[in-house]
DNA sequence: TTCCACTCAAAGATCATATCATTTGCATCA
DNA sequence: TGATGCAAATGATATGATCTTTGAGTGGAA
């Protein structure tokens, strides 16, 4: 497989997050996450207390934690359970940080490219009718930058410019939920990036389609943004699909 | 068989949650929500062992929470600072059950419509594909005894076949971020039904148009399903309409 | 005056220990 | 056989002490 990359270029948050509270639920979270600490299985406060070499205030509060995550249950008697992954909060940034850097990567990515498929379709549609004045301008010359970038091959510039593009319709949407979603979209197209999923000169039409988005946006047509971002959702889609025919199968887990 | 709905109406789960660390929390995380803590405001873990007389230990495990969800940041030599909406986790569970328990209920419920007119389609067209036989086979049934309910004029027993219907086709999406969704649609469709928006005699449309939902995704075709989903948000969102036309801006709030 | 280095204290972070409360396994007894 | 009750295990809560970080004030140098 590729050499695991580490911390790319600019990773959001926690390299190396100080602070024995963050340390011990970051190994933790990614343990199970990674699937080392397997649904059922049981832990207990001082077993984790002499593991980290940390106090009980510590392990606790990193229990409560994951607890609130759907991670574990802890049961006076029993100890803390590891729960099944259909219980987990999988919106939740640092699960979605931690599966992204797991086995799972695939299936996440997946997943969240389906998120993305139908809410920024929808995303656009309302940012037409909600968009102010100014911000649509912006959007509609961000589109020509990826356009420039676009030609001269410049695809770290490129890459930058597309997440800023995307997060701006998701802002412009005016729901907080989606605008939520501005970060897992950033992660799917950086994680594009890295596995080298974009040609080099970016498709001809996808360029086209982000100013047709924009375009639309400015001009308050909500069905025809629509139209264009399904569009450079369907060709996003198809991108990405070449990455987990070879890797994941279609996750049709009986989750409940 | 039967849907033979296991624990449908099983809904919510924390009214008198007991334990200290669930009350504080409960506390906190309702006080933030409803803005009765305003974002900027500080307070400090003396203050709150004091104010509901709880141990240290309780108020960090609480506070540690509240910073994974978004709502405070504690900082040495100030102390615990509320954070803004824009830094919440608005896909917790937990804070969705807050909010619509605060002022804030018709924005969340907005939120929530929206972003369900955004999945739902999507879910239902990645249904066609990945549904297995026999729970192609429940979701038809489901879909005719919600018709023989919508008939007879039975309002509760047609709200629980609702909710387990789209609940089974997020669930059939094989996503499992959209089977998460599902209980965010329970809360809406409740809501719904509390405030009186469903007609005693559901529209005839809606019921012929679940019936077409399902009965397209039984024969795999996912485009029919699509539309025929889109046409039943499309309805759900006029109806609740209604609701925040009189009570909530359409929420153009800058955040960022 | 302006600015930088230094000091000090406030507040969270961590630790250690003790006690309380609940659950469950198991032995006891009818 | 089955109900009953005891006791150990384990999380939940309480408490006091110490460590670490950092904002704010202080004073001297440019």
């Amino acid at each position: 497989m590729e050499p695991s990359s580490p911390e790319v270029a600019a990773a959001p948050a926690l390299p190396a997050e100080s602070g024995l509270h963050a340390r011990v639920l970051e190994h933790l979270g990614t343990a199970i996450c990674g699937g080392e600490l397997a649904p059922g299985s049981v832990l207990n406060i001082d077993e984790l207390v002499d593991r980290y070499a940390v106090s009980r205030s510590v392990v606790r509060e990193v229990l409560r934690v994951l607890a609130s995550i759907g991670f574990i249950e802890a049961r006076r008697r029993v100890g803390v359970m590891i729960r099944p992954a259909s219980a987990w909060n999988v919106f939740d940034p640092q699960v979605i940080r931690w599966r992204l850097a797991s086995a799972g990567r695939m299936a996440q990515l997946r997943s969240i490219t389906e998120l993305r498929t139908a809410v920024e379709p929808h995303a656009a549609y309302l940012a037409a009718s909600r968009i102010g004045r100014d911000e649509a301008s912006d959007l509609v010359g961000l589109a020509a930058k990826m356009w420039a970038a676009g030609e001269a091959g410049d695809e770290e510039r490129f890459l930058h410019l597309d997440i800023e593009f995307h997060r701006r319709v998701l802002l412009a949407s005016g729901n907080e939920m989606f605008v939520r979603l501005q970060e897992l979209v950033a992660e799917v197209l950086t994680g594009r990036h890295k596995h080298h999923l974009m040609p080099h000169h970016p498709h001809e039409q996808a360029l086209q389609m982000h100013a047709d988005v924009a375009q639309a946006i400015q001009r308050r047509d909500g069905e025809r943004a629509r139209q264009a971002m399904v569009q450079l959702m369907e060709q996003a889609f198809d991108e990405m699909k070449s990455l987990w025919e070879q890797t994941a199968p279609p996750d049709r887990s009986k989750a409940e």
